[in-house]
DNA sequence: TTTCTAACA
DNA sequence: TGTTAGGA
C-alpha cells in the first residue's frame, strides 16, 4: 500500500465536504443566500455534530445554479420544482411528471408577457412625452 | 476564526 | 439580502 492511503483517508478520497463558508466563496454567493436557499428547501446540507452545515461537491455546481436562475428573476419556488423535475428526471428517465412543472413554467411566462407588455406601455408613454417636450423646447427657442 | 439562530432594516 | 447580537 503507497503511504499515502492514510492522507487519503482523511481527506475522504473524493466526495469533498465543505462548511457554509467556502462553498459561498466556490459558488460566488453570500453565507447568508446560501442559509436562505436552506429555508426555501434548495439546498439540503447535513449538519455536522456542532450543527455546522456540511456540503459537498454536488452543492457547489447546485447552488451557482439556483444562484443563476435567481439572477435570472426565476421565483424560489419555481426553482424548486425545476431542481425537483431534474432529479427526479435524473433518477428515472421515464418519469411522466413534467407536466405539473411545465405548467408553472407556463404561467410564469405569461406573467413574464404580461409585465413585459406593461413596461412597453409604460417606455411608449414616457418617450412620446419627451419627444413632445423636446419638440416644444426646440419650438420655443431653447439653447442651441 | 467560523458558524449558528433570530431579528431588524 | 445585509447586518448585528450573543453563544458555542
Amino acid at each position: 500500500m503507497p503511504a499515502t492511503l492514510s492522507s487519503d483517508i482523511s481527506v475522504k478520497v473524493k466526495g469533498c465536504v465543505m462548511r457554509i463558508g467556502e462553498l459561498a466563496r466556490r459558488a460566488g454567493v453570500s453565507t447568508r443566500v446560501l442559509r436562505y436557499y436552506e429555508q426555501q428547501g434548495l439546498l439540503a446540507p447535513a449538519r455536522a455534530g456542532n450543527a455546522y452545515r456540511e456540503y459537498d461537491d454536488a452543492d457547489v455546481a447546485r447552488a451557482e445554479q439556483v444562484a443563476l436562475m435567481v439572477r435570472s428573476g426565476l421565483p424560489t419556488r419555481l426553482i424548486k420544482a425545476v431542481l425537483d423535475l431534474e432529479e427526479t428526471l435524473a433518477r428515472d428517465p421515464a418519469a411522466s411528471c413534467p407536466n405539473e412543472v411545465a405548467g408553472l413554467l407556463a404561467d410564469e411566462l405569461s406573467e413574464l408577457d404580461a409585465r413585459i407588455a406593461c413596461l412597453a406601455r409604460s417606455r411608449a408613454t414616457i418617450a412620446e412625452y419627451l419627444q413632445r417636450t423636446r419638440s416644444t423646447a426646440t419650438a420655443v427657442g431653447a439653447p442651441g
